[in-house]
DNA sequence: GTCTATAAGTAGATAGAC
DNA sequence: GTCTATCTACTTATAGAC
């Protein structure tokens, strides 16, 4: 902690990286330490003496992995929030691609990060107010405030919260269900499907919110 | 299983009963046989006489619970396939109720097992194959079909298997994440809540699919 | 069918040598 | 900072008395 001795950082940032791994795999209660330490090729001992303890360690997952990957992410929103950009339909793709691309041209942190949170949705543990405070709440309230500003007419609140949140579910569901949806697209989860699918996310959601009023 | 004993019959649906309220609060490793039959109120080794493992008690709640208490809703699907009814908000309207009412009145089945779909998502074992192959998989079929017969102009296939995903995200976003849903609406999940939900569901779908060629 | 007793294994965590 | 060795607790599962 206070050196940056190399050979220490490394054997902790082997613990992080191993242990990120394999909680995103299989959840909190079904990974040992042992399996961890055996991963990373360190010592059994190593959790402890760098994380104090195994709980511990997988909240530092993600204090020092998730949240901090998320943040170009945010930025992709919060600059569009701030942009004089108020045409719908590019609001909207461009959300649905910083969720499922994390704003860059890389593979997104969300889909690497997706089973992380899975997890935790399922079981929720300390890690679930993190998340939930640092992560999906300002980015529900950015989406809200950004699907206010590109609808023309009027919307109720209520309303506005159901548009954010199908959104959310529907980006939600690519991002944690990949086995489902392979299955049943029959199609890999590669570059090209992730593009075709950003194309029906973006019209859908276009669509589904600017409707008339009902028939 | 040879004689309707109704004391030991009673034992094992006791055992049977809290396997299921506790698998679905906490998934299969964050609970211990000693927890099952502690709630049970029967002896420790009552699962082992009647399941043979724990592994086996857990398949047998998704085989003798989660499948059959899901028949109502598959029915429901049957059902709207081969009535001639071929209008496309009523179509949507009443799949969405059958997934959120579960084809009847009053609590939805489907909710009810959520979180035991969501563990089993999260963390797959054997018993994912099964709700795959029995449930989710021939619910998929029959809603694509259903809502191919109710959408007017043709659609490519994929663009129908999207749609298909589309309402199964949606639904199962409100079916597994009610604590999520119950923070960002702050709103209770009960009865009036669920009816403005399929309000909302319902014109959403309608309206993503409904889509002249794009702008 | 239900109990006691216990086996056999694994979990997370720690004291102390190096 | 990393290792060995071990502690304590808890897990599923079973053999055998009642």
């Amino acid at each position: 902690m206070e050196q940056s001795s190399s050979h220490s950082d490394r054997t902790r940032e082997k613990v992080l990286d191993a242990a990120e791994r394999l909680f995103a795999q299989k959840g909190f209660d079904a990974v040992s330490v042992r399996e961890i330490t055996g991963q990373a090729g360190v010592h059994l001992s190593a959790v402890n003496y760098y994380f104090e303890s195994k709980k511990n360690l997988y909240l530092e997952v993600f204090r020092a992995r998730v949240l901090p990957q998320s943040q170009p992410f945010q930025a992709t929103l919060k600059q569009l929030e701030q942009e004089e950009e108020i045409d719908l339909p590019v609001l909207i793709r461009t959300m649905v691609s910083a969720f499922l691309r994390g704003g860059t041209g890389r593979r997104s942190n969300m889909v690497r990060h997706g089973p992380l949170f899975f997890h935790e949705l399922a079981n929720p543990s300390e890690a679930f107010d993190l998340l939930m405070d640092e992560l999906f709440q300002p980015a529900h309230d950015r989406i809200k405030r950004i699907l206010a500003r590109g609808i023309k007419r009027e919307v109720e609140d209520e309303q506005l919260t159901f548009y954010t949140m199908a959104l959310m579910a529907l980006v939600r569901h690519y991002i944690h269900s990949q086995a489902v949806v392979q299955k049943v697209f029959e199609r890999d989860f590669d570059e090209r499907f992730l593009d075709q699918l950003i194309d029906y996310l973006s019209d859908f959601m276009l669509h589904g919110i600017n409707l008339e009023e009902k028939a």
